[in-house]
DNA sequence: TTCCTTGCAAACGATTTGCATTGGA
DNA sequence: TCCAATGCAAATCGTTTGCAAGGAA
């Protein structure tokens, strides 16, 4: 698993999308792009507001096909809004740490040595459940420097 | 952190919502009693259908004001749909494992070996980030078995 | 009595979809 | 050319809320 450069990730976007028989419009870049840049996960309405020349309805439906090539990863707010951010694949492997109070996700990374121990304790549940297990998350909560103070 | 017996759960649940002035009634009662018996996180249309003598606009009213009680945990689904389950003090802590096709939620659990890895984890993280780090929750994703077939 | 709670229906808001038009391979 | 993609407006659907009736302290 490793990061791709920006340019890269266009061109494996344009990849896995022709794998799914689906153009790499500019609309559809215009959201990459606002993914790739943004700080944390977006939400439709952000996407809007960031490339205000593609109507909302079609940012829905680019967010919706991106997702099903499995270029993005999908999330819900506490307040149930969904919000994406590129799919690890992409971006890379990390974990959240959620504010209980403002809701606030941020991404968290660990030492691989952490992600080495956690990827076998994943190992060991596929003998104790009849799930196909394939990938972990390891959510944190708390509160974020903002809400402490 | 300790597991509640079932009846003392109704007991803990009735002091929380003292706590917040607001009343036990048996609507809610339903609405706990169900969650204590599901198998994972429900919705608020599944807590209609098991307890169908609530409307459900009822059953939204008592969900938030368990959950703003402390009472219960509230998290989405892939689609969005908001689910519910009881609070981990009161139901004891436990990880989740993720459907990535249907979307079902089942709850798993780790050795008390695994879980003190996980807890030391989340330990060293407090030294990392500037929050204020409180709980964990491993999430597994895969394909569940009903899925499988 | 005094509030809190409930039921019902109407209102909301994020997301989806129908359909005619546009645009890229 | 041909079919996917787009824009706009209307439709969906989970969830919230206004208001009058019911219930517990």
């Amino acid at each position: 698993m490793k990061t791709h450069v920006q340019t890269e990730i266009h061109e494996a976007v344009k990849r896995s999308l022709a794998d799914h028989d689906v153009r790499y419009t500019t609309g559809r870049q215009q959201v990459v792009n606002s993914l790739q840049t943004a700080s944390g996960p977006q939400s439709a309405a952000e996407l809007f507001e960031t490339a205000n020349t593609v109507p909302l309805s079609s940012i829905y439906r680019s967010l919706t096909v991106l997702d099903e090539a499995g270029v993005l990863r999908k999330h819900h707010d506490a307040d149930g809004l969904a919000r994406y951010e590129l799919a690890e694949w992409l971006a890379g492997h990390h974990n959240h740490a959620v504010c209980g109070e403002c809701g606030t996700v941020e991404d968290i990374e660990l030492t691989p040595g952490q992600e080495e121990a956690l990827h076998a304790m994943v190992s060991t549940l596929t003998r104790t459940t009849d799930w196909e297990l394939s990938g972990h998350t390891l959510e944190v909560e708390g509160r974020c420097s903002a809400c402490r103070t």
